[in-house]
DNA sequence: TCTGGGGTCCTAGGACCC
DNA sequence: TCTGGGGTCCTAGGACCC
């Protein structure tokens, strides 16, 4: 906490569907909904137009359909997101070296760390609207809110109460006020379980939980959480930017269209986790200590399990082997509807792990690695970019039954024709941004 | 046909060591 | 013949965030 609101925090509006009506005109006014298109998907992001029926983050996509079946339901193109968060991001690097992103979306910034000397009320409120400005222009007209407060929760407070597209500055000495209406579920760590019981000790909004005392809330929450609450309950944060966190894990995960019992294809997605996984190690020149397998049940509880090696790896084959041998010790008999790959104790240096491993298991050679997978997903999904020699670019609306339907316009055109082809027609191709399976 | 994917952090128990 | 106590590492599970 300090006396100037010199801690700015950045969101973007709705950013994914934003993105998706920047680049395809026809659906801007409209709701857009990204997320898994596939059976067992959930929305990624709502557009505010989608927001009105009630669609939301994290709501599976079959009651997003249901609650919203006019809106256009699109996969996802993570490099475009990618693209323009770059973008983003390099612009709070000019007013600060010390930026702690947070998500492609969203990040803190400390302007007390920057070269701007200025942090009075009206100085900070000027900057964060130039930088709004900025932002619309270098992104083709995304929105973004900023909140301009005295710590990093206040901060986070503050551009929520500033959405969408504001600004919301929080006067240093004003805080407590401030946020003594908000329902407690606001503080950033309070979720569902925490909220049930908070509200079992009859706590509805953040000046309830400062009734609470410390002892209570250790009591009812656990240590680190309860003291947590209790501090922020009072608007008390000192945590600084941290704009030097490294990764701790990398996994890869995937839940299955259906559930998948057979232990051979289970192998051989582990397998192809385990690739990507070890080809991300390499990418950031790290090696791993620990590989841990998840499983997701059809009952939807989640089994986990780890060994640690007695070295360090960036090795497809040695996550791999461990990845199959923590299975082999799972009951996998009713099926599984996801399984994971991931690594974690990431060190800079490798140290082979000595193997007293099974050093192969008879009988049980990689051939699937391209695993009979039940999801034999079009690479025409929902959103696509794509090229036609004749029409030129545009975006996959929709396919099925070898069909594949396109509208053709672009960020800079006016709301497109469209037309339909067939899957192979060879004058079809997909874009430069093709979706990422969600 | 309920319920993604990629992360972070916390808790709690047991092993192990001094 | 009653058995401390702290610290660290590992494992498993769960809450939470975007």
């Amino acid at each position: 906490m300090r006396d100037t609101a010199s801690i700015l925090h950045l969101d973007l509006d709705a950013f994914f569907a934003a993105v998706e009506q920047r680049d395809k005109p026809s659906l801007r006014g409209k709701p857009v909904i990204v997320g898994g298109v596939g059976l067992r998907g959930v929305v990624s992001t709502a557009s505010y137009e989608a927001r009105v029926y009630g669609v939301g983050s994290a709501m599976p996509m079959h009651e997003a359909r249901r609650r919203c079946p006019n809106a256009a339901f699109l996969a996802g193109r993570f490099d475009a997101y990618r693209e323009a968060s770059r973008i983003v991001m390099g612009m709070l690097a000019q007013l600060s070296p010390l930026v702690e992103p947070l998500s492609l979306d969203e990040a803190f910034v400390d302007l007390a760390a920057g070269p701007s000397r200025d942090l009075d009320e009206a100085s900070v409120l000027r900057l964060a609207a130039d930088l709004r400005a900025q932002v619309s222009a270098a992104t083709g007209g995304l929105t973004a809110s900023v909140g301009l407060a005295s710590s990093k929760f206040m901060a986070k407070v503050a551009s929520e109460l500033a959405k969408p597209d504001g600004i919301r500055l929080v006067s240093p000495g004003t805080e407590v006020e401030v946020i003594a209406g908000l329902p407690a579920r606001t503080i950033p760590g309070v979720g569902p379980a925490t909220m049930e019981r908070l509200t079992k000790l009859g706590v509805v909004t953040i000046a309830d939980l400062r009734e609470l005392s410390r002892a209570e809330l250790i009591r009812e929450l656990g240590k680190a959480s309860g003291e947590h609450l209790h501090e922020l309950a009072f608007a008390r944060d000192n945590r600084a930017v941290n704009s030097e966190r490294e990764t701790k894990s990398i996994s890869m995960e995937d839940t299955f269209e259906r559930d998948i019992a057979d232990a051979k294809v289970l192998a051989a997605v582990a397998d192809r986790h385990a690739a990507k996984v070890a080809s991300r190690l390499v990418k950031a020149g790290v090696f791993a200590r620990t590989v841990t397998l998840k499983v997701r049940l059809p009952d939807f509880s989640s089994i986990s399990r780890s060994r640690t090696l007695n070295g360090a790896t960036d090795r497809a084959e040695v996550v791999a082997q461990v990845a199959r041998s923590l299975l082999d010790g799972l009951d996998v008999g009713q099926g599984v509807r996801l399984l994971g790959v991931g690594v974690s104790g990431l060190v800079e240096v490798a140290q082979e792990p000595l193997f007293e491993l099974e050093v192969a298991a008879p009988g049980r050679v990689v051939e699937e690695a391209e695993a009979p997978i039940s999801r034999h997903r079009s690479i025409w999904l929902p959103g696509a970019d794509v090229v036609h020699a004749e029409f030129g670019p545009g975006w996959v609306w929709g396919s099925g039954i070898g069909r594949v339907t396109v509208r053709f316009e672009t960020a800079q055109t006016k709301p497109g024709p469209v037309r339909t082809f067939a899957v192979d027609d060879p004058a079809l191709g997909l874009g430069l941004s093709a979706p990422d399976l969600l």
